[in-house]
DNA sequence: TGTACATCAGTGAACGCGCGTTCACTGATGTAC
DNA sequence: TGTACATCAGTGAACGCGCGTTCACTGATGTAC
């Protein structure tokens, strides 16, 4: 094969991180392999460094890729409802969430993975994370913004942990009380601002 | 090597539950080696399965008995403080606990991994992490015990999505307002009960 | 219009390596006689 | 007290396998003449 319509090598690497994106949220990046990705978009493992240093790099931009589609989301969802910050509670801790999470956000998937990664790929990570926070301090009442915004550090916290409580536990009323609990937890913390 | 005193197949194994324990908390699971642990606890990897059925019973043991020490050190710290939950908090979000995390919470360590597992070991982690839940319930005031373990799960997923994300990023000044953030919410969220 | 050549996305064999697991074996000690 | 044997925690070679990465190659197309 070669020379392939103009544009043809950019949509192949979105596929790659499409597929590697999904993957890692669901089997943790460790576990996935080179090979197996590149099976998943159809082709061989040989070309997977013509599109990507190293599978640091892919981590670093499917990673980011996700975070940038949740971001995305939730703030449609915040626009949505008339209730935005109520939406992206009950929309981060949804059963559906918990149980797709090749669909959903990588931080709960992938963040202690994340911490043992280079400088590099914290930075990137980093960069993403704060996104997610500005939409949901954007949803947070109170005059003072860096109050907004530290209130909104702990509620992505407390949605990202109940997120992980919820998958790593094997009963089932236990873990919708999780995700209820953090519901509820998260929109005391919401409203704390307000009066 | 044979017939060694009494207790001294307890003690290897202890030992190389040890050297397992922390090791899964500061690498992962994944990442470490049967080999390299058993070098660590100073034996050659072909003992390894006199002592334990499986990698993964290793890493169901291990993290059982770190969830049990953590919940010992949890307990110790908050009858040791007038004000229990406050030093809970504020021990679990320290700067030193993010830098430790081999000595530090196996829950903030491998959370999501431990979500990819087998039933039985995400019911081993459960049934430490209801004892973590118990020992934070504990510390909070209110009549209704149903309401208090429901902002106890809360406030342990803030505690540990917290935590996760202070080591994720890469700027050390927001990694300590994450810290910070995750105090403050924390203590919010442990006085709404008490008016 | 026809021929020779350059391009380059993707192929697949090969690299050294570490993984989890199995198993025949070692050898110092305790026990039986 | 001395000898033969059983025990069994730990050893280390070997198993098949998949890992991340490299690289010489393919072959369909676009370009130059």
């Amino acid at each position: 094969m070669a020379r392939y319509a103009k544009g043809h090598k950019t949509a192949t690497r979105e596929r790659i991180l499409d597929v590697a994106s999904k993957r890692f949220r669901k089997d943790g990046a460790e576990r996935v392999g080179i090979a197996g990705l590149m099976a998943g978009a159809g082709l061989t493992h040989g070309g997977f460094y013509s599109h990507f240093r190293s599978k640091e790099e892919l981590i670093r931009e499917a990673v980011a890729g996700s975070l940038d589609h949740s971001r995305a989301r939730l703030t449609r969802i915040a626009q949505t409802d008339a209730d935005g910050f109520e939406a992206i509670v009950r929309s981060y801790l949804h059963a559906w969430h918990r149980e797709n999470p090749e669909r959903g956000c990588a931080a709960a998937s992938l963040a202690p993975e994340i911490a043992r990664y280079s400088r590099q790929t914290r930075a990137a990570f980093e960069n993403k994370i704060r996104g997610l926070i500005e939409v949901i301090a954007a949803q947070l009442s109170g005059s003072d913004e860096d109050a907004r915004r530290q209130r909104a550090i702990a509620i992505f916290a407390l949605l990202m942990g109940a997120l992980q409580l919820s998958r790593a536990v094997a009963d089932q009323k236990l873990s919708d009380t999780i995700l209820k609990s953090g519901v509820d937890a998260a929109l005391t913390l919401g409203r704390c601002g307000r009066q």
